[in-house]
DNA sequence: GATGAACCCTGTAGCCGCTATAGGGTCAAT
DNA sequence: ATTGACCCTATAGCGGCTACAGGGTTCATC
């Protein structure tokens, strides 16, 4: 419940794994709330900070984009919302995932057979791959 | 092997399914080459403008990315090159995809973790994905 | 008290592969 | 003569950072 420490944003960045430029960045299109300066104008950051940051780098290692930790921390800002809510966020990046990962796949199997044309021709001229890619 | 029917920008594209802006954007960028122009300034392709772009879209839809395909297009312009460069990038090309589609997965059983928390809870005050997410 | 290193500040531009917008010109059919 | 579909250039924007330029602050060491 110490909320006074006054983390420097190296020291946010350390704790969070998250480089000083990109929290700025955050700052700046509202991700994140302005911190207090100290006198030398040096950002200076709360406990508060470090959990609001936690749990944003925590949702981008899922993949979510910006726009929904943006929802997502608009809702943990007001507990009584619907659960609802956080669910559809969850489900539509899951989702989101999933198209993408079924996509790749198709692109893998595409890829495995083109590298396997590869098979005796020494020069591009009779390269099967740069055939198979040719109209 | 007519190569003077003289296409049109948008025709180019028709026939390649790609926007008439990104062929500008290739051309810009040197993936394209110049073609010649009309009487009133309009751009006109020939069959081998069509072949190219055919070839350049065809690497895109495997995801290739333009770099890529600057040295692919670079190494079917040089027919004496070995052949061995065209599978170095074909291959460099599907590990990247298989990467992609493990860190993926990775992320889609933790977002399926993550859905399957939410259980009965009402309000985001007793939500478990956002307590999940949190510190 | 002077120096140096490690940190911090702002602001701007760049990455990829397009896409969008503004403000025009050309061409073919009616 | 006018419409409407096409074409032209140039510039800015998307996401999510990253890099760079050109400074200021803080703290330890000499």
């Amino acid at each position: 419940m110490s909320t006074k420490l006054g983390f420097s944003i190296g020291a946010l960045g350390k704790a969070t794994g998250t480089e000083v430029v990109t929290i700025r960045y955050y700052e700046k299109i509202g991700i994140l709330p302005i911190p207090s300066r100290t006198a030398g104008n040096y950002r200076s950051y709360s406990d508060a900070h470090v959990r609001r940051l936690g749990f944003v780098r925590r949702a981008r290692g899922l993949g979510f984009p910006l726009e929904a930790i943006r929802a997502l921390l608009a809702l943990t800002d007001q507990p009584d919302m619907p659960c609802e809510e956080v669910d559809k966020l969850v489900l539509d990046q899951l989702y989101a995932v999933e198209r993408k990962i079924s996509d790749l796949e198709r692109l893998r199997s595409e890829l495995d057979r083109l590298a396997n044309q590869c098979r005796g021709g020494r020069h591009v001229s009779d390269c099967r791959i740069i055939e198979a890619l040719s109209p």
